[in-house]
Order: C-alpha cells, then structure tokens, then sequence
DNA sequence: GACTTAAGTGATTATAATAAGCATCCTGTG
DNA sequence: CACAGGATGCTTATTATAATCACTTAAGTC
C-alpha cells in the first residue's frame, strides 16, 4: 500500500479513491480475480465505479509494475494478481481456481542448456495443475457417473 | 496425424479437408499460434476456409485433446499448440514469441509440501521468461534510448 | 458406386470483453 | 482557495469469438 502510493506519485498518476479501492480488493484477496470480479467487488463498497475505470485502473497497475497479469489460458479472461514476491500458481483443472505456492527451489530452477540457444532467461513460474481439494470433495460424492452433465470448467488441457 | 485421424473417428468427428488442414498447420510450426495466424496460413493453400472453421476447428481439436492451448497471458490471444510431449515453454517479454524446451528436470519437479492442502497436481508446466536472442541483438543496436518508443510488446509483467 | 443422413461449412448475424471519445469532475500544487 | 491537467463515468466503438441457418459433403449402407 506505501509502495503503490509512493510508485504512483512517482509516475505523476493521481491518488484518486477508485484507484486507491481496486488496488485494495486486488491486493486483499489471495484468489486471483479477473476485472468484472474486481467490478462486482468493489461496487460494493463504491457504488459508483465505472466497470471502465476498473479496466483503466488495472492495467494502468500492470504498466507501473505494481500487480500482474495471469497467464489466462483457455477461454478464460485475463486474471490480476498483487502478489509481487517470486511464487507459483497451482491451478485446478476442474474449477479454475488459482492459488499461490512458495518454493524456493522453483525459484532458482536449473536451466537446461537448451535455453542458451533460445535466448536470456530472467524468470521462471511454475504452474502446477491438477484438482484442488475442494472439487476432489465433490467429486468423490457424485459418484462414478461416466456422462458427467459438469459443465463447470473449461479451462482443461491448457498448458 | 495418424493420431489424429483416429481420435477423430473415435469421436464421431468427420474427417474434413479443412480440418486435414488446420490440424497440419498447427503441428507443422513450432511456433504457437493464434486463430488468427492459423487462418492467414491455411487460407493461402485452401482460400474458401472461414475464420469460423478456423475457430470450430481449434476447439473441437482442443475438446479432443489432439491440441492444447497457451495461457495467453496479458492482452494477448489465446495461442495453441500440437505439441503434446511434456515440455516447457521460453516466453520473450519483448516479442512474445514462445518456443518450446524440454527438461526431463522439469516434468518432474520435487512439489512442495505446502501444496498437498491444496490440491493434487497433476502436471507441472515451466513457463521460462526472458528476452530471446532476436530481441537481444536488435536492443544491441537501437543504443541506450531511455525512453524507447518500442510499442512492440504488451505481455511483459505477465506471471 | 448410388442412397441416405447427420455432421460440417460458410455467410451472416449476435455476444462479450475491452477500448476510445468526450464532457465533467477532482487531485495535487502554488 | 483557485487552477490545470489528469481521471472518471457515460456513451459509443472495436475486437475476438460464438450462434443461426441454409446448403454441402463425409461416411456408412446396400
Ligand atoms: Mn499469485
Ligand atoms: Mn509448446
Ligand atoms: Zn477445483
Ligand atoms: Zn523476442
């Protein structure tokens, strides 16, 4: 929060209320919303945002540096994350959901000599996928049925 | 393609010439394309194709699992890929251009413990970002311009 | 190989997410 | 406390992708 007022005054962008809000539901929530999320979210405290400026707003934080963007993959739409230490997603193929890990092993993975030819790596983020606990649960109580109606993800098979 | 042509039978799904077309498009290159490339390049050897088979196709291929789709992070769109090996993706934040690695390493990376209360993963996918070679060499002659005019990229700061 | 039929295609029309334009408003500054 | 330029919210465009539908064609059946 001291960081992203003091990076913002630094670039000459104002301190407005609405900025100061969605800074604050992206940066309280450990998920990682996408902008009508964030919209639905912060109406409820500021009625009067414009889902425009949440837009404007988002990415104007992503060119500051001050959250990221989420590999959306799939169909689904860009998500935003606060979280700026090096950290890693585990992401359900089932439900979509997204959640930090920490490692600091996969923070400083060894790299094949392949990459030499390829080009100067400066990061590596692991996404791990599989199915969170939550959906493992329900799984396990409807039981084996082989047509299963779950129309719930569509974010399976993506890399 | 073998692969394919069985899936599709498997499926009920018609083996159509534009579909022959477009699934050999996306496993000829080893770049990951979009929609929109995939229709560029397969319109030059079959004009007729619409942008919509294009889509349909993609899809349906993705719902088969003969391809996968790229987390477009960003404001990028989604890309796909017929590589289905294992394997690990190098990201230019300059560029964008992806291009495949592999890792023995990295396919089986040691989880954390942290990451059994939240789910179980199935699959690890590195995404390894940095600047490629291409890119490395162009910065080497533009000199050291402070404000680089360079609109070329918007998927830096992407996790 | 002709017959049949459901699936696939292309053209057109719709959605959905996101961006631009502009008049008004408000933050930061003197 | 007045000012100026950036920010907001509304409305209107883009852009990517999906649905409709009439026509075509792949792939079994005889
Ligand atoms: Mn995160
Ligand atoms: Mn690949
Ligand atoms: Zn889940
Ligand atoms: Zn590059």
């Amino acid at each position: 929060m001291e960081h992203f007022q003091r990076v913002c005054r630094e670039a000459g962008a104002k301190l407005t209320p609405q900025r100061l809000e969605i800074f604050r539901e992206v940066a309280a929530t450990g998920d990682h919303p996408d902008a009508e999320t964030i919209y639905r979210r912060v109406r409820k405290r500021m009625p009067t945002v414009s889902l425009d400026t949440i837009y404007r707003t988002l990415w104007l934080l992503v060119d500051l540096g001050i959250i990221q963007t989420l590999g959306a993959g799939g169909r689904e739409r860009a998500r935003f994350d606060a979280n700026l230490d090096p950290h890693h997603h585990f992401v359900c193929v089932q439900c979509g959901s997204t959640r930090d890990f920490y490692s600091k092993d996969f923070d400083a993975l060894a790299l094949p000599d392949s990459l030499r030819e390829i080009g100067r790596v400066e990061a590596t983020h692991v996404e791990a996928r599989g199915v969170c606990l939550d959906c493992a649960g329900k799984a396990a109580k409807a039981p084996p049925g082989p047509k299963s109606k779950s129309k719930s993800n569509t974010n399976t098979r993506t890399v």
